[in-house]
DNA sequence: ATGTCATATTGACAAACGTCGATACATCGA
DNA sequence: TCGATGTATCGACGTTTGTCAATATGACAT
């Protein structure tokens, strides 16, 4: 049986010995591993590429539905999974959900790469 | 029905328009992702570890079982995967099969991430 | 030729994933 | 208070993924 326990700070603020820096434990290549999991699907390349482009730099749900095709709970969905990656972050203001690219987030998994 | 056509050139060598620098077309996505998703399990994470820590910077099959406690095919499933995604090489001596990490694919990927 | 050894491929299976429609939740304006 | 609106959650579904045992492939030594 399988427990997922919340975790208390975010992956990628917890990331990262390099990949190439010495053999990785389980756990530094779990972390890794789950911070490029959220980057390894297209949809969710694309929304971070449209919300660090949008004006200010955040985008709502509503703004990011029609240029990537897809309904509103699966782009909510995706959204959740960049959150909880530490790549993007959250902010509602009234009725909408504002998201921004974590850019430190993206600077520590390329840490990760070249480090 | 969905077809798998075989690629001329690797992902990680076509790669990468940085993720923040302008929308992102759906084939740049696609091919950004692909990258990342390879990167995106932890056994992968850390065959790639053990690999660039091992004499030489290269690793066999047989040097990679033990330390990940999987099975053979799996291993060999998992870097046919990190070879597809250009990430790893491969070369044939003898009866084994040696493995190399590609850094030039690392620091393309990094740089889709910190430009 | 034959056997042995390292690796790759196949087939199968459970688990995880991406997606949607329907619905619940929250916030604002009237 | 009520309806409208933006977002999140739920339930379901087909697909993809990670894994293994069994088997095939390829290379060397005898």
């Amino acid at each position: 049986m399988m427990i997922a326990l919340p975790l208390l700070t975010t992956d990628a603020a917890a990331c990262c010995s390099p990949v190439t820096g010495g053999v990785l434990t389980s756990d530094e290549a779990e972390r890794i591993a789950h911070t490029f999991k959220a980057l390894g699907d297209p949809t969710r390349v694309r929304l971070l590429s449209l919300i660090a482009a949008s004006q200010g730099g955040e985008a709502c749900i509503c703004d990011l539905t029609e240029p990537v095709g897809l309904s509103q709970p699966t782009v909510s969905h995706h959204m959740k999974l960049l959150v909880d990656a530490g790549l993007a972050m959250r902010e509602q203001r009234g009725r909408w959900a504002y998201y921004r690219v974590v850019d430190d987030a993206l600077d520590r998994a390329a840490q990760a790469l070249r480090p």
